[in-house]
DNA sequence: ATCCTTTAGTCAAGCGCTTGTCCTGGCTGG
DNA sequence: CCAGCCAGGACAAGCGCTTGACTAAAGGAT
């Protein structure tokens, strides 16, 4: 039912009728002829095309778009959940909507397709598992974004992270502290670089403390269960056998302690475990995971603010200062063996 | 970068523009024209705005549109991952794309403004969690709809659902078949369709079987864990003592079972045990949770079929039988005492 | 050379809505 | 009694794109 229609039914011209239903101007308009456009709109089921709005206003929309690489089990996925979690709410806080855009096309015309056919004022990305592409579309249309958890080689866009090589370094402190010096480590699959940040904190906290970094206490895993499996599988059979194992993810480091079970090893005490990511699973598993939090639910807050505040300034200002890097968070468990939960000194 | 400038650049009119980047009526326009006003709009980051070519066009985007009723848990859900993933897979096998409309505002306007302003063809609505206004308001406005789970009100839409009815019955039936005649039932929440078909199929299978409703054997739950408990608590306290309890969900089950256990009674032997839907923790307890399986994913995937059925047939013949019951399957684990896996026989 | 057909475009209307400007009739005050 | 002023509303341009209708020039057939 268009807006004309509207305006033959109650004699009057499409432009008060534009007036009455966007309530402006608002005094130019009589009671009398307000109330019959109002009822008349009503009965007739009017709704503004959108399109048009747009296309007369030029004003962005109150949108938010999420863009969602999908493979089939993006909508189990915990991370998926909590980042989303995050931008939700925070938007709705500013009565901003949410649009979640799946995309499976993830070549640069796929995210020119996306980036045009949706109508949004900005849009979060998935650093991790979104084409690097995306960003440099993002910013030929001139399109707000930000990208959560973004990799090394888009440094310089607005972006929320965690500091996942302060994380690992206090995990692997901790086990320092706890008298351990034969600490392996299962790290994540090659390339990436939240994994490869990770593995960098273990080393650092292993050299400060004069700790020597032995090739046979780093298995190669892939973040995946199969793949903490081997890992766990391949240090238990190498020398030195590791008192102590920090892996890279919470997944990783469930399934070695699996192994580690199975091997007739006692958790922690024949062998301290570790992980990362804080996996609601990680406090369910027997023993408990110590393991390191990662604010997943306030990445998607922060993304949503960044894009909110550079949607408000469009261009002005250039806020490079819009990066965010999260602090972790020790979660003391039962693992690695430690019955309290002591304050890290530090 | 719009059209006309890319036209005033080429020296060419809009509409020469608009037919190349289209590629329509290619014949029309010599080879030579044509690559310079394909460079030029690559090099001047073309991108069509997608309101105005949706203004002139008219034609429907080839978007589906997911409406999600956001609360906080919403994508922490089960449910609602197996849905949308079966849409989503359904949807890309026919080049569709999905959004996923989130939404707060759970008031007629506040779906006319979401219908109004997102460029969909069409909309997926979870009947359980959707208000029923929205069905009237997508007829209105004329926009093709399907409703999954819908409620008993809603009975004459394009749905589909699940045989809770049936399911319900079969999980009694087993029961019976294994000597039960003590049967506690623990209900859904008041009112909710799916939760009085549960009721009714469980009812259905006593009365077939000549067994008495005894008001002492039915528990008000609420599908939640702390409404489990409770109605546990009381059907242990009151008289006659089940032998086996179905429980209107698995939520309630497994928190049904665990206030047996720790009374002490051994789960199935002293008290069978029967839930209902599938979540993932149903095959995690200890006893595994016999139950009966909602093909939810395939729910998903008949939505997203049916929808795109009648977006292609744009409201010719009314498909009146565009509803789809699907069949429940009963997963027979251990809490209700066989070892091995007989056919009900139908 | 003439007329017709292609070829390679241009033109302009129109999609539904917004908005600054302009118009009109009725009322006011002097 | 008339200029002036408002309230109340109409007009028209324009947002960026599409598309059927039209046209100018070039080539072909006769």
């Amino acid at each position: 039912m268009s807006l004309q229609r509207i305006a033959e039914q109650a004699g009057v011209s499409p432009s008060t009728v534009s007036r009455v239903v966007n309530n402006k101007h608002a005094g130019k308009v009589s009671e009398a002829t307000r109330r019959r456009i109002l009822d008349l709109a009503r009965d007739m089921h009017y709704l503004p095309n959108s399109q048009a709005v747009a296309l007369a206003t030029g004003r962005p929309p109150n949108t938010l778009g999420l863009v969602i690489p999908y493979y089939s089990h993006t909508f189990r996925s915990f991370y998926f959940s909590e980042v989303s979690s995050g931008v939700l709410d925070t938007a709705r806080r500013r009565q901003m909507d949410v649009n979640l855009l799946v995309h499976h096309d993830d070549t640069a015309s796929g995210y020119r397709r996306l980036l045009a056919g949706n109508r949004v004022a900005g849009v979060v990305l998935f650093g991790d598992q979104t084409n690097a592409c995306a960003i440099s579309i993002c910013r030929e249309a001139g399109m707000p974004f930000v990208v959560v958890n973004p990799d090394a080689a888009s440094a310089e866009v607005p972006s929320v992270g965690s500091d996942n090589e302060g994380g690992a370094y206090d995990a692997t402190r901790r086990l320092i502290q706890l008298g351990h010096t034969q600490i392996a480590f299962i790290t994540g699959p090659e390339g990436r670089p939240d994994a490869e940040s990770r593995y960098a904190g273990y080393r650092k906290a292993l050299q400060e403390a004069g700790i020597a970094l032995l090739p046979a206490l780093v298995a190669r895993g892939d973040f995946s269960e199969k793949g903490g499996r081997e890992a766990m599988r391949r240090l238990l059979a190498g020398e030195p056998r590791p008192t102590a194992v920090f892996a890279a993810n919470d997944q990783s480091a469930i399934a070695a302690m699996s192994v580690a079970k199975r091997a007739g090893l006692r958790v922690p005490q024949d062998i301290a475990m570790i992980g990362f990511d804080d996996i609601p699973l990680a406090q369910h598993v027997q023993p408990a995971l110590t393991t390191i939090h990662q604010p997943i639910y306030r990445m998607g807050q922060c993304a949503a603010e960044i894009l909110m505040a550079r949607i408000g300034s469009m261009g002005n200002s250039n806020r490079d200062a819009d990066v965010q890097i999260l602090r972790t968070r020790l979660v003391v468990r039962e693992s690695c063996g430690a019955k309290r939960a002591p304050q890290l000194d530090a």
